[in-house]
DNA sequence: TGGGTTTACTGTATCGGTATAGAAGCCAGT
DNA sequence: ACTGGCTTCTATACCGATACAGTAAACCCA
């Protein structure tokens, strides 16, 4: 039997459509246009896909017709499953949405992928790790046509199902893996040079203040790196890098990020050292200014008695009195990076270009930025 | 021809299926699936989307096949298309996804909308209303289940495609339609709180820094309210309610948001007016702390030279010297109100719920959160 | 033993498009 | 008149699932 016309309410030579917001009276298609304006449903494709397909008039025709009997275009989801693509890309976030939403950095990140996303006309699917039990997983059933995994933990469930789906992917921020296109800033090189300055500048009672989402938690031994996120244990193997061959032993606190109240705690606990610390490498910007401010609390000055260094360089770092020494990254320059090693991925699958041989490894420059909340050891 | 097993790889007796991660050989889909377990397509789906439609241990055979072979689930796009919903909704922004995301109070908002999303399992899309004429508009060409439109321009194309798509959509912070839910805030009641406030402390020369993504810019007369967002004329509205019967006649300066230069010049100009205002009252917490920020430059105090009362109560707010006086919204509230709209209306359309009846306006209250920044007018 | 329910699967008809290989008409060149 | 090459449009075969009606066997209670 000839699909369409036939078993379409507008066949019936009366021809006018019912009409005006009625939810469901029989919805229009390709199908509806063309029996209306006469031609095969292929042709009013070609109408909206690929105008170079079909004569000027036709196609203005077919549009008009189109127009009035309010037709949307061609259906998003019919259209993917035909093409095999959909016009969004996905990024992998943490647990919650929720928090990656109020740290500023994750936004920046975020805002510097939309911006390189934009001329590419592509979509940004927002899709988390939860391992909540909710018979749907976005990661495995969200239609996209690419992921970027951003500071994920590489176990989860979510990216195995993004692995699993076979789709076009970028590590973000994690530890690469052989053929899967990567982008990292060069967090231990970041790291060594804050270290080197606190030595510069005269400072041996070091404390690190480091942050994982994974454990373990608390005081830290410098030689417990395995089951810390890659960011964690490259900040901290750069920070090490240069104390210890200076004789240097850190003291090394582990917390939890996320969780004001903790991060506060953690910046007290390291405060009330017997042997009070002069320095304090911290792993953000974020964590550094709750001990900025814990220590002014309790008295103390930055830098004067107390030098605190930051990482990443994020809005706070600027707004914060005193501004904060801070490792700069290029958030910006991340995100470009990140979505042209995606689009690339996705091209090249789409051309059938073989050759995973060129799964290339980003690795963005850090530098060190030096501002008010760093200065000599004080005397002892 | 029957459909699946004949015109498949797997069919040739031999029976081992080509394997290990070679892009595209021979997709594996339920049918391939069907064919090793010897069941039919729609008892493999079963296994995967209705688990209660088969027994246990047919399900379990079915399911480690399906590992076997490396199946990832059932394609997302295939699915959307044949059940009609896709596990997504859409949240339609300003023009730059880029600037939302540099916008403290936006990414609050979003950051509430994921939080109210996640126990649903749905993913958040992000539309731009970007007028780029790059062939692909997200509002038109990704697939979703609905769609929330956020403090937009009523009239941009993408709103309108959405319209037409006649996807389940709710309006926030935006003039409520007939037939469409909407969220909002009671703008216009917060606005006649804070100018209370001022003239209650005194005040008589009173400005008002008014911003809007659409013009007109610069000096504006008390009249000239069409043109204007509706959070602006809601906003402004609100200060005119009190100030006018009181015999206050506000100079109204209005000027673009999202470009800090501007934000800048406006402030400056607002303060070197020939008449000084002793308080100003502002469109946002952000404009706002510009405004204390510019007068503290030029030598003036706040609050005792200037009074400065923000809207919105966002982070910034607090973190300003000295605190902002503000009026108070509940974003997280505006995020589930908006979520709960939409995945009732979504709903609603599934069931078949007709009745438009209820097209439900929500009203979130506001309330003046008295600070630092204002106090009682300088003696002349 | 027989009718009424359940349980467990299967067959067929979509869902609304796009890809691709033609077919028909037309025009220039020889 | 024949050939080749455009430009336009059409026919057919998918894309990979789900909905729904139906069927066969098993179970249940009188």
């Amino acid at each position: 039997m000839q699909r369409g016309s036939l078993n379409r309410a507008n066949v019936t030579g009366k021809g006018e459509v019912a009409d005006e917001g009625w939810i469901g009276v029989a919805r229009v298609t390709l199908q509806t246009i063309a029996d209306r304006v006469g031609v095969s449903r292929m042709t009013v494709s070609n109408a909206f896909s690929r105008p170079d397909q079909l004569s000027p008039a036709l196609r203005a025709r077919i549009l008009t017709t189109a127009e009035e009997l309010g037709y949307a275009g061609p259906d998003p989801a019919a259209r993917a499953l035909a093409k095999g693509s959909t016009g969004a890309i996905g990024v992998l976030l943490t647990d919650s949405l929720q928090v990656a939403f109020t740290d500023e950095f994750a936004t920046g990140f975020l805002a510097a992928v939309s911006g390189a996303l934009a001329p590419t006309g592509l979509a940004l699917t927002l899709l988390t790790t939860s391992p909540q039990q909710h018979a749907v997983i976005p990661a495995r059933d969200v239609a996209i046509d690419g992921a970027l995994i951003y500071s994920c933990d590489p176990g989860s469930a979510a990216t195995a199902w993004l692995r699993r789906r076979n789709l076009p992917m970028v590590l973000v921020d994690q530890a690469p893996e052989p053929g899967v296109p990567s982008v990292n800033i060069d967090d231990r090189g970041g790291a060594r040079l804050a270290a080197q300055h606190l030595l510069d500048l005269g400072h041996r009672r070091v404390a690190i203040l480091s942050s994982s989402a994974i454990g373990p938690f608390g005081r830290l031994s410098t030689m417990q790196l395995e089951g810390l996120s890659n960011t964690t244990r490259a900040r901290l193997g750069g920070w090490l890098d240069v104390l210890l061959p200076a004789g240097v032993t850190p003291v090394i606190l582990q917390y939890q990020p996320y969780q004001p109240e903790l991060d506060a705690a953690a910046a007290r606990e390291l405060l009330a050292l017997p042997e009070r610390p002069t320095a304090v490498l911290c792993f953000s910007d974020a964590i550094a200014s709750t001990v900025v401010r814990t220590a002014q609390q309790v008295g103390l000055r930055v830098p004067e008695d107390l030098s605190v260094i930051g990482f990443d360089d994020s809005p706070v770092a600027t707004r914060l009195e005193p501004a904060l020494t801070t490792v700069h990254q290029d958030v910006a320059a991340k995100g470009t990076a990140a979505v042209a090693a995606l689009t690339a991925e996705i091209r090249r699958r789409s051309t059938g270009g073989s050759d995973r041989s060129t799964a290339d490894e980003v690795l963005l420059p850090t530098r060190l930025v030096i501002r008010d909340s760093t200065s000599s050891a004080p005397h002892r």
